[in-house]
DNA sequence: CGTGACATCACGGATTTCCGCTATTTTCAT
DNA sequence: ATGAAAATAGCGGAAATCCGTGATGTCACG
């Protein structure tokens, strides 16, 4: 008698603790196996490559790509692969964008060690699992037809604005730094919320944020 | 022959699966013995109120208290205790915060399993450990002496102001929402940047989210 | 060759934020 | 109970934003 084969599952994240303590969870669940991590989305791209997995747990907000990105990519090249996204994010256009991207499933890390497997096994077997308040958020439509589906991308222009902005300078002081007019400044300003879908610069730093724009590398 | 004592941790971190995957690491090593967790600050001192404890790994960025106002109290209630941050901020200012505040040891979130027991062993023999790039940081000099170190945390309404900002609100709306002048509004707003140690609306809003403030909980 | 996205600039005015200064009342911990 | 912190409020003015409306030139792409 051979054994039942194992979920394979690889973890992607940044922080090698967060690996290192779900890989340790992971092998105390028998029909598990932990076949591999990565630091980064393309670190992860690159084993997928060379490896075979059934799952990836994938962390959402890690530098340099994305992880809707990621998640993006590597279900281009492996169609059947079950993408977990494991994040703290619960912004509904996130949540909305990783679905749309083919994730199969969606967990905040308030989630225990009991869901967490749950997820795994329903996702190997075809479904897919959302925590209940990610399943909440889904429930009530799009009330903003905006969001990041249609990722109103900036322009290389804009988002050196949004930068200098969200470094407190005004609208003058980018003016001399890029010597430009202020008029200029101030219309990429208004373009920029206008893309983003935002009344104010508060609105304009939290949705920048959130979205992890302009994400400079270490 | 009784068996040596064992190092009794306790978990602090606001996100169950990085608390069960610890806890799992933990469980790894014969000399400690994992004693309990708490999803909050507040939670957090109520346990050790009840229970002893040698060694808290604390999360730095939680909702409602924040680590280092954790950390504090912490220690002034049990001035025994090791406390070692575990994080992914890696800001000089707040790293010289915790450790002016009696943390003996400061921890980055890309550690693996090997160090953090290390850490734990060090400091449980009364040494104190840092992750490396940590001990980078602290060689370089504190150039600018404000920031992080007197890093007043904000008033319950300075939190609802703040938030109500973030939703994109002005002075004006907010304080028919809220019931109160628009003077004291103002007056509120001016307070949170004062502490928060920014210029404007953009610098509010960006150190908000870089420390996780006004994450509301579930 | 047209079309659209991008970057540039203008101007006036409405609205809002930012600042200094002050001051009263409430709340809370020691 | 006493002091500290927090919450409340006012006022005038400077500065910055937000907005409508429009315009010009470039450059890529079909």
């Amino acid at each position: 008698m051979t054994p039942p084969p194992r979920i394979r599952v690889v973890i992607v994240d940044d922080h090698q603790i967060v690996i290192d303590g779900i890989r340790s969870l992971l092998e105390q669940a028998a029909q598990l196996e932990f076949c591999g991590s990565a630091n980064s989305g393309a670190a992860a791209l690159q084993f997928l490559a060379d490896h075979h997995a059934d799952i990836v747990l994938l962390d959402l907000n890690m530098p340099e790509m994305s992880g809707l990105e990621t998640c993006k990519r590597l279900l281009q090249q492996h169609p059947g692969l079950g993408v977990i996204a494991l994040t703290m994010l619960d912004e509904p256009a996130m949540i909305r964008a990783m679905i749309e991207a083919g994730a199969a499933g969606y967990l905040l890390k308030n989630v225990g060690y009991e869901e967490l497997v749950t997820a795994i096994e329903r996702v190997f077997a075809g479904k897919s699992h959302y925590s209940k308040r990610v399943g909440d958020i889904l429930l009530q439509p799009a009330d903003n037809p905006d969001t990041a589906r249609n990722a109103p991308s900036l322009s290389r222009r804009e988002l050196q604005i949004l930068d200098l902005i969200m470094q407190e300078m005004t609208n003058i002081e980018i003016a001399e730094h890029l010597f430009i007019s202020v008029n200029t400044v101030d219309s990429h300003r208004r373009n920029i919320m206008s893309k983003l879908g935002v009344k104010n610069t508060a609105g304009m730093v939290r949705v920048a944020m959130e979205r992890g724009l302009l994400e400079r590398p270490d």
